[in-house]
DNA sequence: CAACATGAATGACCGTCAGTCATAATTTTC
DNA sequence: GAAAATTATGACTGACGGTCATTCATGTTG
């Protein structure tokens, strides 16, 4: 009796299916312009079919936009697995980051997007509980390390390490929200490269966070 | 001959209330949910008038934020007249966007929607013109502070004044950003004061800029 | 195999809303 | 005070997110 089961399969065949749509079309036109008809279109089925399968257009998005959180797990935890020391896979995450937001800049920009208030009004409580989840195991990734650090006494121990992580996080993620909308102005007319900005800051604030004896460490590691 | 002036004083005063009503919308609603009628409805206007002021509900959008903008400048400028050390002074530029974001909380929140890309299609030129003409009126205190440090003494002369400007702009925005969407979060379930951590990334950040003079006097003007 | 049952798929349809435009009201000019 | 010019109106249009009665495909039963 395997015909529930492959029903099963053909369903979740079909809900990636309808990602896979999705996605093209919000790569493409964004949240805003992009339109179910559209995306029922690219799917190859009728817009009501959509509807069976996801609860509203912003809960299609949100399961785009979980797929983006899963590659940038992937990408950490490939750095977390490395065997090196402690402050270069610490830089290595932060490059990660980096890589994140030049390799998958679509993905990148749903981030910023999905904090816009106004969207939740039509997710489905499973969709929203999927993406937190997602969200707190970059999160977790992102402490750990930094609690490994101090545990190695490579970061100072009066440091919190969900303190530093929020503030390694937002600070780069400020900095590419920033080279993402005008990278342009900055480089042509401000004569900025705001790359270098971000691996500037990332240095001045892990300097902070270092203990004396890993600075030097650090230095021969990353710059 | 003043007629012709009257009315143009008359029109820029409607142009006023048309921006006063749809503020109090969007502040309420959001650009996506906030409707032209609610707004027309405020502004005890019909819906055709708003369209003789404003090229569309974006322009409008736009108009509010250019507001936002002002008020930003405004409070920068009375820091910059501080007749106060340069280091005090580029602390309170600090302390200036952090109440700016506070009590300015709707402005805040509108910088981060604008950059929007799907919502510059039905913008005017000058609108747009406008906004970026305001924005620069902003980096250019912020970086003309940070250059003033520079000849002071108080900044390391190696710091370019520009990179100087993004890197602290951009990591206040990325904090400022976190604590609107999770502070709550933040503090409840991490135990992590994300205004703390804000003030450390910016003591971090300028602690590296600084020249070795300068940081004894810095400590004991800010933290 | 035919009658029936299940649930997936459809697309015409609905309500909403940004934006338009023919018409109306008001003000200015002569 | 009539013609002209300017300003305001709101019914209307097209587009779009979302719904639902109906159709269609597949599996089950006698």
């Amino acid at each position: 009796m395997g015909i529930t089961e492959r029903k099963e399969r053909e369903k979740e065949h079909r809900r990636e299916e309808i990602i896979d749509a999705a996605q093209t079309i919000f790569f493409q036109k964004g949240l805003q312009l992009a339109t179910m008809d559209e995306i029922a279109e690219a799917a190859e089925l009728s817009k009501g079919t959509l509807y069976l399968y996801y609860k509203s257009k912003e809960d299609l998005y949100l399961a785009v936009l979980a797929r983006g959180m899963d590659i940038l797990y992937d990408m950490f935890s490939t750095v977390v697995a490395e065997s090196e020391p402690i402050a270069k896979k610490i830089a290595h995450l932060l490059d990660a980051y980096l890589r994140y937001f030049k390799e998958q800049r679509n993905y990148f920009r749903m981030f910023f997007f999905f904090d816009n208030p106004q969207v939740h009004k039509q997710v489905s409580e499973e969709m929203l509980q999927a993406c937190a989840t997602h969200n707190m195991k970059v999160w977790n990734i992102v402490i750990g390390l930094i609690r490994e650090g101090i545990e190695e006494g490579v970061i100072d121990h009066s440091i919190d390490p969900k303190q530093a992580a929020v503030i390694l996080w937002a600070s780069s993620s400020g900095l590419m929200r920033q080279m993402d909308r005008e990278d342009h102005y900055w480089s042509d007319v401000m004569g900025v490269n705001l790359e270098e900005a971000l691996r500037r800051a990332n240095a001045m604030i892990l300097a902070s966070m270092m203990t004396e004896g890993a600075k030097t460490q650090f230095r021969e590691a990353v710059v």
